[in-house]
Parts: structure tokens; sequence; C-alpha cells
DNA sequence: ATGGTTGGTTACCAA
């Protein structure tokens, strides 16, 4: 099964190239986040006409919004909530053989690492301590799960462009980190990516916006994820990051990541 | 140290 993820920052204007990934790559399911829009807008039809019939989501007006686009029937739809807000950053389903598919939108925190000065970065930081929670409540190590998303956080030193320079960034602090890998290794999740990938090496799949020319610079952060369960680690047999993509005409400025894998 | 760009909505807020 091939998964993949992607921040694709408003699902309406950028349907043209959400099809266009469709039709090249050929994922079995496309995670979404921030798709901003509501559910009476989310643009379906073009993902029908694709193929990708099984298609849900969960969206907001404006903010937020996770959706899963899927050729593969899925079971099981859940939609949960964190830290105490009605925000739409979680949703989850039953694939084809039985493993469980999370796809996730932590929040981005705001611009000051200081819960006291900046509720952001406190909300972010109680959404990841909720997830642990969450998955403390109602899984176990043995069951196969995919867990993908933008979590917000590029938790190792060649994650980010600079280490030493992020240290003080939302994205790489150390309070954030400690709790993404506490979340990780809760349930012994496997990083997929780096499981292809050695830590010594930069690997991104964010490129701001505010940059005159984004491959030059390279000033990329690893913001996307996707994480398997023990069971499922045996089945991993490829991962992408597709770089290239951030050249696509009006594009996002995060670019999808992709798994294969036998489930 | 600062500002740089983009999207949704339509005054700025969030990223």
């Amino acid at each position: 099964m091939k998964i993949a993820t992607w921040n694709i920052n408003s699902v309406r204007l950028r349907i043209n190239n959400v099809v266009r990934f469709l039709e090249v790559e050929q994922p079995d399911v496309l995670c979404l986040q921030e798709t901003k829009a509501q559910d009476h807008d989310f643009p379906i039809t073009a993902l029908h006409a694709a193929g990708y019939t099984h298609t849900i989501f969960s969206g907001e007006k404006s903010y937020n919004g996770v959706a899963l686009i899927s050729r593969v029937p899925l079971k099981n739809v859940q939609k949960n909530e964190f830290a105490g807000k009605q925000d739409k950053r979680h949703i989850s389903a039953e694939l084809p053989g039985g493993a469980v598919l999370h796809n996730f939108y932590v929040p981005a925190g705001g611009d000051i690492p200081d819960r006291n000065q900046n509720e952001k970065f406190g909300h972010k930081l109680d959404f990841v301590d909720g997830m642990r929670g969450w998955f403390g409540k109602h899984a176990s190590k043995k069951a196969p799960m995919i867990l993908v998303g933008d979590l917000n956080i590029a938790p190792l030193e060649h994650d980010v462009w600079s280490h030493k320079q992020l240290l003080d960034v939302v994205s790489h602090t150390p309070i954030e980190v400690e709790k993404l890998t506490s979340l990780q290794e809760h349930l012994g999740w496997v990083d997929a990516s780096r499981h292809f990938v050695p830590h010594s090496e930069k690997l991104y799949s964010w490129w701001s916006y505010r940059n005159q020319d984004w491959k030059k610079s390279d000033r990329g952060r690893r913001l996307d994820h996707i994480w398997v369960t023990e069971p499922l680690q045996k089945g991993l047999s490829k991962s992408t990051i597709l770089k290239e993509m951030r050249d696509w005409e009006q594009p996002s400025d995060h670019v999808p990541v992709v798994l294969e894998i036998a489930v």
C-alpha cells in the first residue's frame, strides 16, 4: 500500500495540484492537512473523477482541516478532539487488512516559545500531550497503526537547516522535541522516513515562502512525518519526500511525504 | 536584530 501525507495549505486553491499528484504518484491514500474548507465546500467531485471515491474529511472555516483521500475502502472513521478545542486536526480510519491510519495536524504554536507569553505555544504542547494520552488510553504497541501528518515539530538535529540557530525557534525547541519524542517512544513508533535515511543526513519536508529562492537558501525543516507501530515495521519498503514538488506552480510550502508498506 | 510571503477573508489573523 502507498500512503502519502501533505499539508496542502488550502485544498480548494490547490485541487488541481492534488489531482496531478494523485495521477503521477498513484497513492492508495493521500492524507491532507490545512484543507481550510468547511465540509460542504470540500472539492470532492474532482477527487471522485480521479478514482478516489472513499474520501472523508473534517474541516472548518478558514483554518485547519484534515482529509483522507482514498481509492481503497475505509472503515470505522473517527474524528477526535485534543487539548480541549473543537478544531479539526484529526481524522482516522481502518484500512483494508486492519491497520488504523491516523492523520494529524498539530498546531503550529505561534512565534514565541513560551506558554506564559504565547497561548498558541501552550496549545501546541497540550495537543502533543493529548495525543500521548489518547494513544495511552485507546491503543497498544501491538496494534498495527500508521500515524501521519504535519506535526509541526522537527525533532532531529538534521531535520532542520541549522540545529544551533533553531533551538529557540518554535518547531525545534527542546520542550517540543521532548514531548514529540515521548509520544513516539510511548508506543514504540518507528519513524518511517528516517528508517531509510541516516540521522546524519539533512532531510526536510517544508521550506518557508519567505525566502527569495527556497532551493538556493535551502532553509528547510522536516515537519511532516509518517510513523508506524512495530507490527508494521517489517513491511516498510520505501519512503520518499517529493522535494521537486516545491517547484510546482503555486506550490504549498510543504511537499508530500510518501511511504510504501505491506499492511 | 529584522523582515521576508502566502491564504482566507475582507479587518487582519495564522502560518
